[in-house]
DNA sequence: TCGTTAATTAGCTCAGTAGCTAATTATCTA
DNA sequence: TAGATAATTAGCTACTGAGCTAATTAACGA
């Protein structure tokens, strides 16, 4: 299930951290490390799983490795989560209402 | 952080599916334990954790304890962490990794 | 009241994860 | 090529969490 190491990922306040950073800018591992209290090595760690969840991709520019995140998959993974528990809340999309009508055919 | 016991809550693939499971009715705690190949004192640890997290609620019914899920909370959760990572669309511009090194240095 | 059923709490083991420092790899530059 | 910088991997310790069985609490019914 790719929903595991998704949430798994999220189960981790750095990890949730960095994902806030790289919302507003793609960072370099040494400029993310900066900004936390804690080793590189660390924080290297936590860009491992983050990529491994598929929410960050990571390019290396010379020197540095740049991380940004992947906005796609984080808001598909957490939409489809909130289909699956909330099929009758949440803001609901045209497209949606054919899979509530089959679900509730189901 | 109120976060922090949601997305850890979340982390557990048994705990997804007790979600699921209460997502379409309420259910005692037996009936949940009897949906699960796992011995019924983990599934109470679970629902625990679930109810720490505010995610579902219980209350006894007799001799019986009924959990619900708490939509609401995992709505609002869901929907503050996906604006708290994605407020605006775009890519941002970046300074220039060399000014970024020296500026390290200094 | 006593026995039965529902569920939780207590106590334990085992696996996995987070953090660290030290060592390694990759790249740049003088 | 040597030295410096960026980042990762390796190896370790400590802690947390998941699962189990046994024991306990709560409520029902004869």
């Amino acid at each position: 299930m790719a929903a595991d190491k998704f949430f798994e990922a999220l189960a981790s306040r750095p990890r949730r951290e960095i994902l806030a950073y790289l919302s507003a800018q793609e960072l370099t591992a040494g400029e993310i490390a900066s900004r936390f209290e804690m080793s590189a090595p660390s924080i290297s760690r936590h860009l491992s799983v983050l990529e491994g969840a598929g929410l960050v991709s990571s390019e290396r520019q010379g020197q540095f490795i740049v991380y940004r995140l992947n906005r796609d998959s984080l808001v598909n993974t957490l939409t489809g989560f909130a289909f699956e528990i909330c099929p009758k809340a949440g803001p609901l999309k045209r497209e949606s209402r054919k899979l509530a009508a089959k679900k509730q055919g189901a």
